[in-house]
RNA sequence: CGCGGUGUAGUCCAACGGCAAGACGCUCGACUGAUAAUCGAGAAACGCAGGUUCAACUCCUGCCGCCGCGACCA
């Protein structure tokens, strides 16, 4: 049907037209449809699609429910929720569940501040209000952050999430304790810790802080008691001496022991008929300071393995001092946990150095002479009282305090001696934050967790703080746990690779786990003691007993009931028959707590299960929750409860500086959700590799949404040319279509196959590169500039239009499922724009599907043809620098070439104008390898509708405007 | 100081031992039918020093920088 009157043209041209907009909005839109989700209750939709699927279960490492949170804690979790809903669209049944860690010190800590500034103090309330105050400040802070979490769009288990504080969980904490008590593994040892010697209490390391402190610095002499031919001939007969150093000389009563680097050189010297051990590179400052010969002469040279195990007497006890070997010997000075900061303040002055490489040990002092102590099986020996009195049983000093008892140790040593050289050392040293008074490191009694045997004895006896443990450096030792950890990490998929070398050097390394804590916030140890004969009882059988009413009424019940009514009716001690009772005041470490959540999770919720297969946090994890979780595991089932640990890098500032909220430097996810949008934070995720540490800062969130930008305006290219396409009606089979529409499918099925490879991996950024690869350069600078001509002046039933379409359709309806798990607000949206949705949500369907066709032949060929474009496109610019043409369709191109290029470009003769973007092309036989490209100007006038030119422009009469594409065009519109 | 990681244009990052890719930004330009878009052209990089090799961004050693862990922080 032809009509009278001509149509308007610019309405015959099919302009892109959408509801998907340019502008995103996305501080707006989100909230709006993560209220659509809510009302969907969409979690709930995609648990009951995913009934009978196989299950996927990544499970939650707590963060901590105190302050709000930040940009490293948005990043891993989204990266979770990346893997939960990648698994999901891959097929997988896989639950979130999410949790939080809630007991701890630093809830303690902020509850007593927020009481002080009230005026009140810890010690007016008593214990179940201030637990109570902790437990509605945990909660405060879960629920903002749950709101935080939900609005960065992570999908979870959120109305339901795990508490370590819940009933349930801190009941399974107790029974978890049970287990390690089963299986032989919980002993009572003594330990160092901070002391307030003023307070009478142990400090944690943020209770503590640093001002200058003078302490006596004193340079002692140690006997050798072994035959000191053993180190060399040239020391036979000799009385040789071990010099020592320290700033502390009160601890020296409890030297057990003197420490050496196993590598250092150390030197033998004489002076007088004396001779001094010292590291060699510290000869001459200490005869210096000492006032010893200025060229001491030295007898023997040998490394410091020399003198592993041999033995000195004590300066002036009759004791032996075990020699050590440890890596954490220094040149600079003292390693007590006291001074580690004089070590590297005496490393740094270099014109005075301290020390003298052989360091004095005192393993109920200090914490590198625990950890060495420990593994040299000496006792955790500390006489001095919870007031920093010495004990009875020490002598010349019995009863003083022991930092009036510097000066008379100084004095004494002098008097015996045994002094070389001392002078008052002005040094950096801990002090209590609330009483400011200098602390002391003391070994005071704890519980252990066994890394390296089973005990006999549930309990080990332990008087006044001293360990009788027996101790073993055998790590291959059976049936330890030790042994069976480092079985298991073998086992586990570690992502980095690195990860289980890291993991094994630390189990290797790490001293028995001490599990109490002296404080308030959490699961207390549920041991009893006798009041009698104070026999300690840590009985399954009772801790069982005691979980139940935890079950009940909360670890609260611990504090709330006296210890004879949590222990079973009329228990008596098997030791003296008594029934009364005290109860254990230490609460367990927090790191247990969190420990436990595998159990107390995954085997309690019916849509999880045990083990895990994904863990994924952050590199400070692996002395944290990776092995805390395993120590678990182990206990309760001999098994990792893990099958795959991702770690991710910590996110820093633009200058790879750690983001710290008091450097400035730090991104709040905040302000950016109310910039930019949630949108951003996530893509940012993908933006880089999370292995590595990831950087964050303002520019770089301005690079990342200039970068949804792009994605969102190429899908929404695809949206807006799908106007009016019905998939069932006007789909065009792949064998109908036009080639250059196949070669889009095939670069769509190759970015799919690498994305879904890249998802499958975890490899998040592979994701993101690919797919904005394909957005950025296949589609946007490429295949749609090439296809707009067909989309936009072709009839719109024309088949070469609808051939286009159907591609269009496909990378829309790709694009938003592949990137369904990233931008989760901006896929929903486009999947709603798309005409063939078939699920209310994106977040229903499934990861298309890719095939295995190579099209090798056509990639070649394609390839080609775009090297060959990118040639013409060089030339057309230079035609646009000499003014010769402006746009691309106002040129003619003359092109030149011989072989298989000229067959190639014959081949594609009809789409060469296309391909190009340019109105005529003239095609040559030419001389010469390469394809010759020659731009003139087009001929013919510009045609009014498709702007292309042509010498035929004016044929009609009734469009005399237009060129014979358009006439012909228009006849097919008017006749629809 | 130990253990682990990391270092490529201003920025984010890629490359079986074989011409150092892409993107953002920048400079210049085109278009005004993806338009607070789109398209094109251009300038711009392997932390330092050795070693292995025909060949090293890649492998090895050392140094330097940065990050994390080494705490009753979590």
């Amino acid at each position: 049907m032809s009509t009278e009157t001509p149509l308007d043209l610019k309405k015959t041209v099919n302009l892109p037209k959408t509801a998907f907009s340019q502008k995103a909005n996305l501080a707006q839109s989100e909230p709006a449809r993560l209220e659509k989700w809510s009302r969907l209750d969409l979690y709930r939709l995609i648990r009951r699609a995913g009934e009978g699927r196989p299950k996927f279960i990544l499970h939650d490492g707590p963060p901590y429910a105190n302050a709000d949170i930040h940009f490293g804690t948005a990043m891993n979790k989204i990266l979770k929720d990346l893997v939960v809903r990648s698994r999901t669209m891959m097929g997988y049944d896989s639950p979130y569940v999410p949790g939080y860690d809630c007991h701890g010190l630093p809830i303690e800590t902020h509850v007593e501040k927020a009481l002080e500034k009230k005026g009140k103090k810890k010690s007016d309330l008593n214990l179940e209000t201030f637990r109570r105050i902790c437990r509605e400040h945990a909660e405060n802070a879960l629920k903002s952050q749950t709101r935080d979490f939900k609005r960065l769009g992570i999908l979870g288990e959120w109305d339901d999430p795990y508490l370590t504080m819940s009933n349930h969980y801190e009941a399974e904490t107790a029974r978890m304790f049970a287990r390690f008590v089963e299986r032989g593994w919980v002993y009572k040892g003594a330990r160092p810790v901070y002391w307030c010697i003023k307070d009478q209490t142990a400090l944690a390391e943020a209770e503590v802080e640093y001002h200058q402190h003078t302490s006596p610095s004193v340079y002692v002499k140690f006997p050798l008691q072994s035959d000191p031919a053993a180190i060399d001939p040239a020391l036979a007969g000799r009385k040789v001496f071990v010099l020592i150093w320290t700033t502390t000389p009160w601890t020296l009563p409890a030297n057990l022991g003197i420490a050496v680097h196993p590598d250092f050189e150390y030197s033998a010297f004489e002076y007088g008929d004396e001779v001094y051990i010292v590291a060699s590179e510290l000869v001459e400052s200490v005869a210096a300071k000492c006032g010893l010969d200025a060229a001491p002469k030295v007898l023997a040279r040998f490394p410091g393995s020399k003198l592993d195990r041999l033995e000195c007497r004590h300066a002036w006890l009759d004791r032996t001092s075990l020699l050590m070997v440890g890596e954490h010997v220094t040149l600079g000075g003292e390693a007590d946990a006291e001074t580690e900061l004089d070590v590297s303040e005496a490393q740094k002055k270099s014109d005075s150095k301290a020390g003298t490489g052989c360091v004095h040990t005192a393993p109920g002092h200090g914490h590198d002479d625990f950890v060495i102590g420990k593994r040299y099986g000496l006792e955790i020996y500390c006489p001095v009282d919870n007031a920093g009195r010495f004990t009875p049983e020490v002598e010349h000093f019995a009863g003083q305090r022991v930092f009036d008892a510097n000066d008379l140790i100084v004095e004494f040593m002098r008097e015996r001696g045994v002094l070389l050289f001392s002078e008052r050392y002005e040094h950096r040293y801990p002090h209590c934050w609330r009483c400011k008074n200098p602390v002391i490191f003391r070994a005071t009694p704890q519980w252990f967790i066994a890394m390296d045997q089973a005990h006999r004895d549930l309990v080990e006896k332990d008087e006044d703080g001293r360990d009788r443990t027996n101790f073993t450096d055998n790590p291959s030792e059976t049936g330890s746990l030790r042994s069976a950890a480092l079985e298991q990490i073998e086992r586990v998929n570690w992502i980095p690779a690195w990860g289980v070398d890291r993991m094994r050097n630390m189990l290797k390394g790490r001293p028995d786990w001490c599990v109490s804590r002296q404080r308030v916030w959490g699961v207390s140890i549920p041991v009893f003691y006798c009041a009698k004969c104070t026999e300690a009882v840590a009985d399954p059988a009772v801790i069982h007993h005691v979980a139940d009413i935890f079950e009940r009424e909360s670890g609260d019940a611990w504090y709330t009931h006296s210890a004879q009514e949590l222990l079973p009716e009329g228990y008596t001690c098997k030791g003296c028959g008594a029934q009364e009772w005290t109860k254990e005041s230490d609460i367990l470490d927090v790191w247990f707590d969190s420990g436990v959540s595998s159990i107390a999770v995954l085997e309690n919720r019916e849509e999880l299960r045990w083990p895990a297969d994904v863990y994924l946090e952050g590199g400070d994890q692996f002395r944290g929750w990776f092995n805390s979780s395993l120590m678990v595991g182990i206990a309760a089932h001999d098994r990792a409860p893990y099958n795959t640990v991702i770690t991710h890098g910590w996110t820093l500032d633009a200058q790879g500086r750690a983001m710290h909220k008091s450097a400035g430097n730090a991104v709040e996810p905040e302000k950016v959700i109310k910039q930019s949008g949630a949108e951003t934070i996530r893509l940012w995720c993908v933006s880089s590799n999370y292995f590595d540490d990831m950087r964050g800062s303002d520019e770089i969130l301005q690079r990342v949404t200039d970068g949804y930008r792009k994605l969102r305006n190429t899908a929404r290219f695809a949206l807006g040319n799908l106007d009016g396409f019905d998939p069932a009606r006007d789909s065009v089979p792949v064998e109908e279509m036009e080639e250059i529409d196949r070669w889009a499918l095939a670069e769509l099925n190759r970015v799919t196959k690498e994305v879904l490879a890249a998802y499958e991996a975890y490899e998040f950024h592979n994701v993101y590169r690919a797919l904005y690869n394909f957005a950025t350069v296949t589609l946007s600078a490429r295949y749609f500039d090439i296809i707009k001509d067909r989309l936009y002046t072709f009839a719109p039933r024309n088949k070469a239009r609808r051939s286009a379409q159907t591609v269009l359709l496909q990378i829309g309806d790709a694009l938003a499922r592949l990137l369904g798990p990233i931008l989760v607000f901006t896929a929903d949206e486009i999947w709603e724009n798309l005409p063939n949705r078939t699920e209310p949500s994106i977040h229903l369907a499934l990861f298309p599907t890719a095939n295995d066709e190579r099209h090798e032949a056509l990639f070649a060929e394609w390839d080609r043809l775009f090297a060959i474009r990118d040639d013409v496109l060089r030339a057309l610019e230079e035609a646009r620098v000499a003014k010769q043409i402006g746009s691309s369709l106002e040129a003619k191109l003359t092109l030149g070439a011989s072989g298989d290029a000229l067959a190639l470009l014959q081949k594609h003769q009809k789409d060469l104008r296309y391909l190009f973007i340019v109105s005529q092309i003239e095609l040559g036989e030419a001389k010469g390898a390469g394809v010759s490209i020659t731009i003139s100007v087009a001929d013919g006038k510009k045609c009014e509708r498709c702007w292309n030119y042509s010498k035929r422009v004016g044929e009609s009469d009734v469009y005399p405007t237009v060129c014979e594409r358009c006439v012909a065009a228009l006849a097919e519109i008017e006749q629809e």
